[in-house]
DNA sequence: CTTTTACATTTGTATGAACAAATATTGTAG
DNA sequence: CTACAATATTTGTTCATACAAATGTAAAAG
């Protein structure tokens, strides 16, 4: 009978952390006019360091799994923060890779969102921070 | 150093516990045809045991806190879960209150979404359960 | 070598969200 | 009592998202 309260605020409060965290970043975002999807699309082929991703493999990264992700690279190409060309061995399959200009906005971004992640995660220690990260992800890595 | 990689993974992990459970929850709610805000907006007004709500208030209690309630009220108009009447004292305010209805939807959800909420949690003791709620709490319900 | 199946991305369409401006009502100052 | 500001909700518009169907390409079966 707890257990079950306990389970619905702890899911709540989850969606409500999601939402918080949503808001937060993305106001800093909208000042470079990218939306969180776009960032993170960005984050994930800065990560391949120069060997560029067909949209499968994005999708598969993004926080949110969404089906547009071809409309949301044309959004990204339409800036010039990343170019699109199709694969040479399998025509089906096309080439993302990350512009320096992408990276240059990448670069400028990241002290701004460690200050928001900071100013989100203040009420915690580190300890507490580890621990969080720590059930956090029990949750979301399996399966 | 370490602690801004911490940082980041912390927030990420939320970003993405957010996504999979807003996933899992609107999966059950697709089969009642109501998205996840609705289901908040009707669960607001079943808290309220009664006595009816108007825009703002449950603006306010919104996990997402979106501009269009008024056209979110209105969906759940159409479909009959919930009457809106202008407030006879201030006629700027409106008055929301959930239908039979709606009750029976929710009543009929409850154990759904009980459900889905265990699975979620399923890699966490009760304890840890505990102790995640706590942290989540930490950082949301300040400010 | 043609047909079928699987794969990778794109497009169409309907719905939802975000933001600003508009409307309607009430309260307040002179 | 009239003008102006404040409050509460609604509407318009633009853009983003979700889902399904369509397109184009490659691989496998016969």
């Amino acid at each position: 009978m707890e257990s079950i309260e306990l389970a619905k605020n702890t899911v709540v409060g989850i969606l409500k952390a999601g939402s918080k965290v949503e808001e937060h970043i993305g106001e800093v975002l909208k000042t470079f006019d990218i939306s969180l999807q776009q960032f993170n699309v960005l984050r994930i082929l800065r990560g391949r360091k120069g060997i560029p991703a067909n949209l499968q493999t994005v999708q598969k990264r993004m926080i949110h799994k969404m089906s547009n992700t071809t409309r949301l690279v044309d959004k990204l190409i339409i800036k010039k923060l990343v170019v699109r060309k199709t694969c040479k061995l399998n025509r089906r399959k096309i080439e993302i890779t990350i512009t320096d200009k992408g990276l240059d906005v990448l670069s400028n971004l990241d002290t701004k969102i460690q200050k928001t992640e900071a100013t989100i995660l203040k009420p915690l220690s580190l300890e507490e921070q580890k621990t969080l990260r720590n059930l956090i992800n029990k949750i979301t890595l399996n399966q």
